[in-house]
DNA sequence: GATTTATAGTGAAAAAAATCACAAAAAAAC
DNA sequence: GTTTTTTTGTGATTTTTTTCACTATAAATC
């Protein structure tokens, strides 16, 4: 049980939801494992090590398979999450549909300057930052994402934890450090784009079809 | 030579950049593994791995180090990149400052309803979906983001392969395949908050710090 | 200029992760 | 109802990745 093996478990859990929207009622661990990007074997494995059984020759039945990993990974009930920054991706954030499906639902943005937005309709309220750890304690909030320059993210981290934040996703181009206390994801956009030039530019792409994916095909 | 140790590379150089602007001109792999989020030691197995030294005692000039990676990943000229979806997060990755710095620019935004969006003063045009290929062509670019809805995800990416795009980071929650002839980065982003939403829940914060990084502390 | 100290460098060991190879069983075909 | 086929399940093996434990060396101190 490492933490690979979580976040594949996660995958999958997610990957199932969708099959399942699209109609789909069984599953061998070859599909799954093509919707994920990794092995069948592999699926399979991880399937074991958390004793999660489908039927031989069956393949999986894709809702009592989700139902397990629900029970295996803590059902997700509705996360209410804050961004700090009212930028161009904390924006984006907040108007991005992808969450809604997942059970994730921005509540508020947070940023130093909130009088350049204006509320419209349906859309998240921008407030001062000011205002953030009273309305993170009062709604008992754990989850946020931190959408600053990478000057001022640092700053921002220590607001969020002193709000009492646990999870967080960082944007800002720069590693924020976890501690016991929170956990932190950090995305780096630029990075992520960078590696991709990286193997065009030096011709590594027979070498590699996926990048962060560690599967065959 | 693996995988991830070239991914570590580049975070390594990423890191560097950072740290030079910032006036910093020597550094210890300590406080590379630091920035980086990985172990001395690892820093200076990958360099080693690559023949990559700095002085006993000394730690390592901060712009010969840049210069050896650079030397090593190829300089990254300006790459041109295009985005193909308006949407949100396509929005936020056109108006997005911190690809400049890392000498990529994004030259054109493409959708299918290009009427929506009107050029302002100093943006990226938004182009129709048709005038892709040619522009593609044209102007030889081999990097793409995808930033479109899960459903449009599949044939967009056809369209990019068709037009000579090697190299792209997918945006859409769905894993797109790379093949030996396009390199794919998937960046789920609900998936990152997910990810993190799961490990509060659980109350494993304390087995981990980070996410995806693999250092102590 | 000897001694101490901090840091790089690296082969060896350990740990972690992935894959293989094959058994078990259910379904399908005959 | 027997045989074949397909797919799961998993111990064993291999591969990959990381860490350890130590040496080498340059700088700093005394």
């Amino acid at each position: 049980m490492n933490k690979k093996c979580i976040i594949r478990l996660l995958r999958y859990k997610n990957a199932l939801h969708r099959l399942n929207t699209l109609g789909f009622v069984k599953i061998f661990s070859d599909n799954l494992a093509d919707a994920v990007g990794v092995t069948a074997t592999q699926v399979r494995k991880d399937f074991s090590l958390f004793g999660i059984s489908g039927n031989k020759r069956g393949g999986y039945q894709i809702d009592a398979l989700i139902e397990k990993l629900n029970g295996l990974m803590g059902k997700d009930e509705l996360q209410e999450v804050v961004i700090v920054g009212g930028g161009n991706i904390g924006t984006a954030l907040m108007k991005y549909k992808g969450f809604e499906k997942e059970g994730i639902k921005i509540v508020a943005c947070f940023d130093i300057d909130p009088s350049k937005y204006q509320k419209k309709e349906k859309e998240v309220s921008v407030m001062a930052l000011e205002e953030l750890k009273d309305f993170v304690k009062a709604r008992k909030i754990k989850i946020g994402i931190i959408a600053v320059p990478e000057i001022a993210a640092q700053q921002v981290l220590d607001h969020m934890l002193a709000a009492g934040i646990k999870g967080i996703v960082n944007f800002a181009p720069i590693r924020l450090r976890g501690s016991a206390d929170c956990v932190i994801n950090n995305v780096n956009l630029v990075l992520e784009l960078e590696t991709v030039i990286y193997f065009i530019v030096n011709g590594l792409n027979k070498m590699i079809g996926e990048i962060h994916e560690d599967q065959k095909s």
